[in-house]
DNA sequence: TCAGCAACTTGACCTGAATCAAGAAATCAT
DNA sequence: ATGATTTCTTGATTCAGGTCAAGTTGCTGA
């Protein structure tokens, strides 16, 4: 096995620049592979969410289930942390989905290594507060938008912040993202090609 | 001054049952009492967030102004804590405004002097870590509802959950809170009075 | 390679919430 | 107290986005 490089050790080393090799090491021990076929589920709503995974390869998403429709909250790329933290930090029955956009693996590791890395490892603690600060501004982004912004706003600025969603996830998977219709997102984009052009 | 029962104290208390006097006792140093009259800032766009503060009395809230109306994120009631944590983090200008509901006094610790505490005192990264998920789960939720509810059910949730906001806040405030407008909320309450009796 | 299905588009219509306007009720300042 | 301002309500109308229906396009698998 490739020792760096991995999604999972890039992330480690980007937000904590200085870590050692030894603490790499013995961080990358606990985690474990799995594979998962493109529509599989990863987390199913009732489950207690007792891990949290980096996404190697592939992509992932969260969603809720609401009237029979599906309301998507996050993709997950490779390097990016996917988890039902609500769950994870509760204790409590996931009242969410997760499951495979793309043929995916995963980099799991429970929470029970995740309390020894805690104990063991000077700095792990920054660590994830560093990480949490980095989602809580992410969220508040997100969310802001989603209140302040049109239909249409909400889909340029997708299109500046995070154009690998528009170019790898179908449309009717990105309008549930946007909090919209396929039939609206179409419309908007036909708007925007005729204008634009 | 009294050293015990205060909204910071009893936070501290809550969140960290088994902290000591001594550690209370420099926590509590480090905090400046501030008072605010009703509709007076506290943060002003294109500030920067040096700080963190405890209500220790009265209202505040956190509002987006865009088009020319705010849109209300938060209520602050006593023993909650109040920033703009995205500035604070990222040390950028601030989007947001912050602003007395109610006259109130509020406890302030600077971004420098909480650096200290965290050095100093063993246990201050995990109270942090713990109010982090806290914050996360709140967030988490309320984000879920504007997605996921009605204006109406949305309004529901808000009498059940946070009834002091109904009993203490103007009626045109909520309806920001909620995401709708005043004219809106009025017909939501006409409407249950109706039905519900 | 082509049948079958899933994704995307387009049109017609509907609906929840916003907007505009105008009173009524409550609150505040002098 | 009382006039002025702010908040709340009600009605009429508009609008962004949702719904329903019917294609079209494009992918997929034997």
């Amino acid at each position: 096995m490739d020792s760096t490089n991995t999604p999972l050790q890039k992330f480690y080393q980007n937000i904590w620049p200085d870590i050692s090799e030894e603490t790499m090491e013995l961080i990358s021990r606990k985690y474990t592979l799995v594979k998962f076929k493109k529509g599989q589920m990863i987390l199913k709503p009732g489950e207690v969410c007792t891990w949290t995974a980096f996404v190697q390869e592939g992509i992932v998403r969260y969603y809720h289930t609401a009237n029979g429709r599906e309301h998507i909250g996050q993709f997950y790329f490779p390097g990016m942390v996917v988890s039902d933290y609500v769950s994870y930090i509760q204790g409590t029955e996931s009242r969410i989905s997760i499951d495979a956009v793309k043929d995916c693996t995963l980099a799991f590791i429970n929470k029970e290594d995740s309390e020894v890395l805690r104990e063991k490892i000077p700095g792990y603690l920054e660590m994830i507060l560093k990480y949490l600060n980095q989602i809580y501004i992410t969220n508040f982004d997100r969310n802001s938008s989603m209140i302040l912004d049109s239909a249409e706003t909400r889909y340029l600025k997708l299109i500046k912040n995070r154009p690998e969603i528009l170019q790898q996830i179908p449309l009717f998977m990105v309008a549930s993202y946007l909090g919209i219709t396929p039939e609206v997102l179409s419309r908007i984009r036909k708007k925007i090609s005729v204008s634009g052009h």
